[in-house]
This record gives C-alpha cells, structure tokens and sequence, in this order.
RNA sequence: GGGCGAUUAGCUCAGUUGGUUAGAGCAUUACCUUCACACGGUAGGGGUCACUGGUCCGAGUCCAGUAUCGCCCACCA
C-alpha cells in the first residue's frame, strides 16, 4: 500500500545506495556503442553549490538517457586537487594552530594536505551522491593520484622534449598572499575607485626653484602607483609628441632617490593621457617590462615575494607594506615639493581568483608552454566539424581566444600539486667549470628523478653521479596542467588501457561558459597533440545560475541557494526537474527558492497519480501484467484510449528527438505536459468513468510505465520508487536499465487504429468539452448543476461521444443537431462543432448585453484584418496551402460567431 | 577599445527553416474541499513582442540603425 505522502528522503537514500552497490553505474569496455563523459573535476575542496547542481543534472540526464537507450555508458567522476584552493585551507589550518607551512618543512606540510584530504575531501563527492549523480564510482580519480601525476611528468617530459616548453624570465601576476604566479586568466579585473598622482621629475641640470618647487625645470609624470617610483628606470614619452621632443635624450632626476633615468620615446605611449608622460618600471608592469626589453633598461626589483619593499626601494621604505609605503612615499613626494597635485580616477585592479588580493606584476623565472603550435590543430578540429560547440556559437568565442593565444606560464610557487620534473645539477657536484659550459645551469628533465639522474651522468660523462647531486625545481604545475589531460589521464594513460582503447574519445563534454579557455580549450589542445584524437565530439556549453536579481551567486554576498538545503527542502528529483526545466543552454538562469516548487508539486502529481493506479488495481503485486505492447487491444479502443496511445508514441518520439539535440529545457517541458495535462488532466478523468473501465486502466498502466521511463532522466528516484511499488519491476529491477522508450511500432498503431485523425477528433472534442464549461462559467451555473447542452455538428462520429460529453461536461443530455442549426442560446464555436448552453432563463440581462457587446467589438477587429489578408491575392498564391484555408475557417467561424453573437444580443435586450 | 549576447504577460522564461487570433510556470481573479492530488481542479484577466526604418503578400522571427542591460577579452600609466 502506497503511503499517501511520497517519503522522498527515505526513497533517495534507499535507491542510490542499491543502484550504486548492484553496479547500476557501470560498464565494461566492449560490447556495443560507447557513450563517455568525463565530469569536470570539482575542487577537492569544494562544497556542492548551484553550478554543480546545474552541470550535473544536466550531465545525468544525458547519461541516464543514453543508457536508457542500451549505450554502453560510462560517465567517470572525480576531483581536481586545485593547488592554492587547498594548499590555503590547510594554511589557514595551520593558523589556527598558530603555525605557518614553513614551520612545519615542505615534506610535512604536504603531508599534512594529503591527510586533509583524506579527511574532507570526500565531502562533495557525497554531496553529489545526493544529486543522484549516476557516475561511476569505481573510476573516481584524483587528478593528483598515481595515475595522474604519472601522466602530468610524461606530458612535462615530452613537451620539454619537443622545446613546447621553456623556462623564461618573464612578468607574471604574482599573488602577494599565495606567494605563487598566476597565470593571466586567474586574474580577475574590478573596478577600482583610486587616484592619478601628478609627480614631478625634474630635469637634471636644472635650477633650484623657490620654496615649495626645487626645481624650475621639470617634466610632470601621472601615476597610479607611486609607491614604484624607487623601481623607475626612465620615463616615456610618445616619439609623435612634440611638446617633449626635445627632452628625449635627457636625463631626469627620480625623486627622492636622487638617481637619473633617461627620457625615452615608445610608442606604447598614449599622448592623451595623464600628462603624455610615463614613468617606467619594468619590473612592476608588464607594459614597462616590454619596453625596458625594447630599451635595455634596467630591471630593478623593489619588493619582496610577500608584498613588502626591499632594500632596492630605499633604506626608509624596505620592510614597508606596499600600500603603506604608497601613504608615506606620497607623503615625502608632497613633503619635498614634488607632488604637484591628485586626480581621483577609477581604474581596474587584478586581484587573485582565489584569496582576492591585490596582484603585483613582478619579474621572476617561469616555466611556460608554447601553445601557438598546439592550438593551431585544436582550431582545426572545431573549423572542420570533427568537434562541436552546442550551441554552436561558442565556437566563435573558442576561435578568437585560441587564434590571440599567449604562452601559459605553468609554473607556481606552492607547495601542494605535481612538482616540476626538472632537476638542476648541484654546482658541487663535481663537475668543473667547463663541463658546465658558460656557467649556466644544467637542468634535467624527466619522468623520474632516476632517468633525470641517467640524463645528467649520460650528459656530463661523469658516472659518480648521484641523486644528492640533483636539485629537484621547487616549484609545482599549474593546476590545469594536470586537468588538461582528464579525458585519458583518467582513463589510463599512458598505459594502454582498455577503457582508454574503448571510452576515449569522449563523446560529450558538459561545461559553463567561464571555463572554456582555462579547461575545454586547454583539453581539446592535449588530446589532439598526445592522443592524436580530440578528447570529445560534443561540447556542450551552458548558462551560469544566478541569483533572482540577476547577479551572481556568491557566499559572501549572501545570496545564494545551497542545493542540499533544496533537496533537503523539496527532494533531489524536485531540485533536478526544476533545474532543468529553468535551464535554457543559451542564456543564464535566475534562480529563486520558489523556483523549486515546480519540481515538488510535480513529484506530488506524479505520486498521486501512481495512489490512484494503485486504487485502481495496481499495485505491487500485479507483476504479472506485461507491460507495454503486450497487452491485445483489439480495434475497439474508445477515441480517448486511441487518443492517450497516440498522445504517448508523440512524447516518446519528441523527447528523444528533443535530448539528441541536448535541448535539455524543452524535454523537460514535454514530458511535464505530458504527465500532466495529457495522462492527469484528461485520460486520468476519463479512465474513471470509462466504459470498459479494466481495457482503460490497462492502456493507462502501459502509458503510465511510458511515462515513468520518459522521467527517468530527470527524476531518477521518484520513477524508480514508483515503477516498483506499482509492480513494473520485480526486486533487483531497476528502471536505471528499463528500454528507454521510442513509441509504439506501426504495427501496433494500425492494430489499434491510431492516427493523426483520430488524435484531433479528440483534441476537437476537448474544445467543445471546454468550450461548455467556459459557458457554464461565464453564466455561473454552480457545479453541482447538471446542464442541458446542444453540439451542432454533422461529424457522424460525434454521436458516439454522447457519453463521454456528458460526463466531461455534467450535462444530464447532450443533444444532436446538425451544423448550421440556428438556436437560441449562448453558444460557442469549435473544431468539433457549436456547443450550446441551455440557459432557461436565469441571467443578469443588461450584464450580458454588455459582454456580448464588448465580444462583438473584439471579433469584428479580427474579421476585419482576416477579410483583407484573405482578399490579398498575394497572400493566397504564396502562404502555404493549409495557413490560407486555416485562416479561411477561422474567419467563417467567427462569422458564425457574430452572428450568433448578434441573436444573442436581441435575446437580451 | 575589441568581441559575444539579451530586450516577448507583474516576475522567470519558451517561441524550430518568416505563415492560424504569440505560449508555459509563478503571481493574480472567480468558482470548487467531487471518493489520486488544494503542492489540486475548472474557467478567466493580463502582451501595440525595447525603439526607428527596411526587405516581403506577410516580420516576435530576416537586414540596418538607436537605446538600455549583461557577459567575456584587452586595457590608459
């Protein structure tokens, strides 16, 4: 027995714990057509919020489908280890203990990482259990696992091999707090409220001036960040500039410090701007450091890893925090007369994806990847369709990215990720200055430090060398060093594996907007250059989730919605159905906690409608009767019964139709109506009363398992739990692997008369059903009152629906006459035929008079424009056959309508 | 500055290649606790499809321009 509330909690448990341990979640590599996807890995670190909630129920859907359908499935899970994400949880672990990772030694600290992660880092890979993901826990990975990081040397080896990459002397983003580079695209830019200074330089040789102005000759330089004057090694001018022309060449004196730089010309200067002045500083700026490269000038340093100022920025300031040293350098300028004055001005400022603080540009040895030739076959691979953007339109946002590509800086100063397989030679190590060649350092690269080792023996000819003798590079990978390679490193590689041989390529990859360029663009690049293949054949790009005003969901701001609360709230099923049917591919969503309701009011519906079966006769114990195609309906089905069946091979075929093309919001929409309008509404309340009330309530039974399928993708626990407790799975069943269903064979069609024809005289009938009520409505007949109605019609069929009608319309008669009879009652036209209200005389007259009025105002509007598109020759030769006779009926009927209509009127007057 | 997108009912959004009187959910109005479901049922109200032009027999849909709003990239020190 049913219990009369769906207990979701307890229904989700139950399932996900027997779908996961009967093995419902996997495939072998093998037998039939392979259907793959990898998840984007979330952080180690990370709690489930809306966006997972949204790639994966996205993701789910597809993958429940597809299997559904007899694909061999595999959708692999994971987690990414994301370098500074973690390394800073577990610092700020540490702090709590008063202790900083120094404190403890590299060694130790990563340790301490690992056993956090062993510890928390199952927390969102529970959390999506709760999703009802159906990922294959048995190939969980870890993009720092064994397998992983064996794959991250291999792809550092090769790469380094195939001179892809390189150590260079570069301007990076540097995170103050992280201590660590950042590549360009963990930098995010926000507006910043801050001020122009104007600060004079003079030129040297100049004479002093009064009090207040030290010197009479000076140029004047505007400055955003005074606080890097000491670093200045010339300022700029533009060389089409001639109001400085004359100074290019000259040397100027750097305040405060006493030093001379030059006056230089570039081009990178703008004339308009500030003063058309520019103080230089190469290694505070990478616009500065690429004219300093252009000049040869001087790169000086003056702040040290963590932010403050070095001795190089002068004996007061060293030690200074930046932006205090920025105060109390404005301060001296203003002090000494070389502030001229301030500007308010509103700017970008870079701060770190991850900690939020302010980055500094600053010199320092990278590793970097050369990516031109790696994106070059990447941007093939889209262009020639072999890959797809759904939508399509992404692909141009791909392209404009991959063809300006920059070169990755891969290297950071953690200590928590994959370190850098290169290994210096000790200077002490024996080997004499000419064996080094010019001094320089000999660096080895290799899988292991034992190959380095070989490396270094082969290359140097010294045979006594030994580990000891190799310095390993401090530094880790870039996190996304290692995601880049998640489509095979998961499934193996570089060993051969029969998942990689069988599931690789992927067939879809499921991912937001904000990670193309870090994570899909990057893949697409690794999978063609070590795997030979692109990782995937279909990336599928969707919205962001948002807050109900627009912005983004974000914990600081306190705005947004935990998806366990939700499931907790209203069930994951109800969670999932909403997302999806809110969820449009092309455009962000707003979400709002209400949105939610959907999805739970349609678990009620759904439940409901299973209590009724049950009532009806079917419940767990009715194994026996086959499900659908089975059951021998003969030709004597009812045009209701042909109507469900024909209703029911529609959903199926469009849903199908709809998720090939991963339009995710309009299957969801299909298969709601469906359940809802077409089996609840109608055949649910026509199965009641119907005349062969058990042939009715074995169609409903085959459609309603239809319909359990067609849900399944969206709402994995409510159809399983319901398919069993109304016996269309025996125990050990799962609907995980129920045939997803395709509609009914042509067969079956013919012997059960189905047709179009036979589809719409029903949807007819419904208009004329509807069509009485809305006059017992608008005459406010109470419901209880049984009705006296009238169908004109000459449709030989429409007798046979005398019962039906009646029922439909709590009619105690409903009467015959043929079309075109003329009767004096309210009336309303339809497909089906004239439905007529017998009123017996119990209306407000003038209330009446008035509607009929305002009614007729309305259809003579539409008579009109209709009258001239129909007398538009035009219109005729060119609109398709059926729009032109279409708008034909419509202006007759309403032509019938205003006239009966205008009876109507005198009956009132 | 460059690129991409959006603007349809009070709100959130659908609207396939131009072709019936533009749809759904929420909200709202009236009526209904009828034996699956009030997280429900029935019937309504509510839109000159941002604006201006253009193409066409016909434009929410195609084209150009304008306005407003978003996002991404690159940034002016």
């Amino acid at each position: 027995m049913m219990e009369k509330h769906y207990d979701a909690k307890a229904a989700e448990a139950k399932w996900y714990q027997v779908w996961e341990t009967s093995g419902c979640f996997h495939d072998e590599p093998g037998k039939g057509e392979p259907y793959s996807v990898v998840i984007p890995p979330p952080n180690v670190t990370g709690i489930l919020h809306m966006g997972h909630a949204l790639n994966q129920t996205i993701q789910d859907i597809l993958v429940r489908w597809r299997r559904m359908q007899g694909r061999n499935t595999l959708w692999l899970p994971g987690t990414d280890h994301a370098g500074i994400a973690t390394q800073n949880v577990v610092e700020k672990a540490l702090k709590k203990e008063g202790k900083r990772r120094q404190d403890l030694g590299r060694e130790a600290f990563v340790e301490r990482v690992w056993e956090w992660k062993r510890q928390y880092g199952g927390t969102i890979v529970h959390q999506q259990r709760m999703l009802g993901n159906s990922t294959d826990w048995s190939r969980e990975r870890f993009t720092f696992d064994e397998g992983c990081s064996r794959a991250v040397a291999k792809v550092f080896t090769q790469l380094y091999d195939e001179g892809l990459i390189y150590k260079g002397n570069y301007i990076v983003n540097w995170c103050p707090r992280c201590g660590t580079a950042l590549a360009n695209d963990e930098v995010e830019h926000e507006a910043n409220h801050g001020h122009l200074w104007y600060v004079r330089y003079p030129v040297v040789g100049s004479e002093k001036g009064a009090a207040g102005e030290p010197y009479k000759d000076y140029i004047m330089v505007a400055t955003t960040r005074p606080e890097t004057l000491p670093g200045d090694t010339a300022v700029a001018v533009n060389p089409k500039d001639e109001r400085y022309a004359h100074l290019v060449g000259k040397n100027v004196m750097l305040p405060l410090t006493g030093r001379e730089i030059p006056v230089i010309s570039d081009d990178y200067v703008e004339r308009e701007f500030g003063t058309g002045i520019v103080k230089i500083t190469p290694a505070h700026d990478p616009n500065d450091f690429l004219v300093g490269k252009r000049h040869n000038l001087a790169e000086i340093n003056i702040m040290t890893d963590d932010g403050r100022m070095n001795e190089l920025a002068g004996e007061k300031y060293c030690g200074m925090d930046r932006f205090k040293c920025r105060e109390a350098l404005v301060a001296d300028l203003e002090a000494q007369g070389y502030l001229d004055h301030i500007e308010d001005y509103d700017n970008q400022v870079g701060h770190c994806y991850r900690c939020h603080e302010v980055v500094e540009s600053r010199l320092s040895k990278q590793w970097f990847v050369r990516m031109k030739p790696l994106a070059e076959p990447a941007i093939a691979a889209v262009r020639s369709g072999e890959v797809r953007f759904v939508p399509e339109r992404w692909s141009k946002i791909y392209f404009n990215w991959m063809e300006n590509i920059q070169d990755w800086c891969i290297s950071r100063q953690l200590w928590w990720g994959h370190r850098i397989p290169a290994y210096t030679l000790r200077v002490n190590a024996g080997i004499g200055e000419e064996g080094r060649g010019n001094g320089e350092e000999l660096v080895f690269v290799a899988e292991t430090a034992e190959q380095a080792l070989e490396k270094a023996k082969k290359a140097t000819g010294n045979a006594a060398l030994t580990l000891a003798d190799l310095d390993q590079d401090p530094d880790v990978l870039d996190t996304w060093f290692s995601s880049w390679l998640w489509p095979f490193s998961t499934l193996g590689w570089p060993e051969k594996t029969a998942d990689l041989d069988y599931y690789y390529p992927t067939t879809d990859l499921v991912t937001a907007q904000d990670i193309i360029f870090f994570w899909v663009a990057r893949m697409m690049m690794a999978g063609i250059h070590f795997m030979g293949k692109p990782p995937f054949k279909n990336i599928v790009i969707h919205g962001i989730v948002r807050a109900a005003d627009g912005s983004k969901m974000s914990k600081s701001k306190g705005n947004s919605l935990d998806p366990l609360e939700l499931i907790d709230a209203y069930s994951a099923d109800a969670l999932r159905f909403s997302i999806a049917l809110i969820t449009s591919l092309d455009c962000d969503s707003k979400v709002s906690k209400e949105k939610f309701e959907i999805g739970r009011n349609f678990c009620t519906k759904i439940w409901n409608a299973a209590r009724f079966m049950e009532m009806n006769g079917f419940g767990a114990k009715d194994c026996a009767s086959g499900p659908d195609g089975q059951t021998a309906f003969g030709q004597s089905l009812t045009s209701d019964e042909r109507h469900i069946l024909w209703a029911t091979d529609l959903a199926c075929r469009k849903v199908n139709e709809i998720l090939e093309s991963y339009r995710i919001q309009d299957g969801a929409l299909a298969v709601y109506d469906f359940f809802w309008t077409q089996i609840c509404d109608w055949y649910v309340e026509y199965a009641k009363d119907a005349p062969d009330k058990a042939r009715a309530f074995t169609i409903l039974r085959d459609v309603f398992w239809k319909a359990l399928r067609l849900l399944h993708p969206y709402m994995p626990f409510i159809t399983e739990e319901v398919a069993h407790q109304l016996g269309y799975l025996k125990e050990g069943e799962s609907i995980m692997r129920a045939e997803f269903p395709t509609g009914y064979t042509d067969a079956e069609k013919a012997a059960w008369g189905l047709s179009q024809e036979t589809y719409d005289f029903v949807n007819a009938k419904r208009e004329a059903i509807t069509a009485l009520r809305a006059l017992r409505a608008e005459y406010k007949v109470p419901p209880a009152t049984f009705v006296k109605a009238t169908v004109a019609t000459d449709d030989p069929k429409a007798a046979a629906e005398a019962d039906s009608l009646k029922r439909a319309m709590r009619a105690e008669s409903v009467e015959f006459v043929p079309a075109g009879s003329d009767l004096a009652m309210p009336s309303k036209m339809t497909a089906f035929g004239t439905v007529y209200l017998s009123l017996e005389g119990l209306v407000d007259k003038a209330a009446e008079s008035k509607r009929i009025a305002g009614e007729l105002a309305k259809l003579a509007g539409f008579i009109k424009s209709s009258e001239a598109k129909l007398a538009n020759e035009n219109f005729v030769a060119h609109a398709p056959e059926a729009v032109v006779a279409e708008a034909r009926r419509k202006l007759a009927e309403n032509r019938d309508k205003v006239a009966q209509l205008e009876k109507l009127a005198k009956l009132f007057a």
